[in-house]
DNA sequence: GCCAACGTTGGC
DNA sequence: GCCAACGTTGGC
């Protein structure tokens, strides 16, 4: 059963949805979150919200696919792992700072939703993502939102393919 | 590659 | 607790 409704972005050429899919049971943890707000949006997760996954840093910027929470918010053992990327000498595992969550891939969209046709819907003005400065690599989405991209996808496909 | 908008750090 | 300096994000 569905809870809440999530964004999580992620540049493709690091890590994309189709690298997602192609995973094992389509699911991987997502570590190197080192930011308070998107940790404590994380650790807001519960199995089976869902995700609107974003990719940014590419051109142009668009939500790829669906995924969901695939297991709650627990520490994540690259924070205190010299050799990692995202290295935290403040985080040890008697007292982690940073959490990761397991997410799995749902599907993939009809068609990628780009970034400005998201900021031409006046129905998703409310989402961070389109606001000017919102970095945030965690953020909650509306279930209004959620299914607006959604029906996005499937209009912008159907426009496509009939062409 | 530029740079605006943020978040974090650390001296005071 | 203030705030300057610095680092990062991410659209363009």
């Amino acid at each position: 059963m569905v809870r809440q409704y999530w964004l999580m972005k992620s540049e493709p050429e690091a890590y994309s949805f189709d690298d997602l899919m192609a995973e094992k049971n389509r699911t991987d943890h997502w570590d190197g979150i080192r930011n308070y707000q998107a940790r404590n949006f994380m650790m807001e997760m519960r199995q089976g919200d869902a995700i609107l996954f974003y990719h940014s840093s590419t051109n142009p910027p668009h939500v790829a696919g669906i995924a969901e929470v695939a297991s709650e918010a627990y520490p994540d053992h690259t924070s205190w792992d010299r050799k990692a990327k995202y290295y935290d000498l403040k985080s040890t595992p008697e007292n982690p700072r940073w959490y990761m969550v397991d997410i799995r891939g749902v599907r993939k969209l009809e068609i990628p939703v780009p970034l400005e046709a998201l900021k031409a819907n006046p129905r998703l003005k409310g989402m961070r993502v389109v606001q000017k400065g919102q970095r945030l690599s965690v953020q909650p989405v509306l279930r209004k939102e959620f299914e607006e991209v959604q029906r996005m996808a499937k209009v912008l496909s159907k426009k496509t393919s009939s062409r």
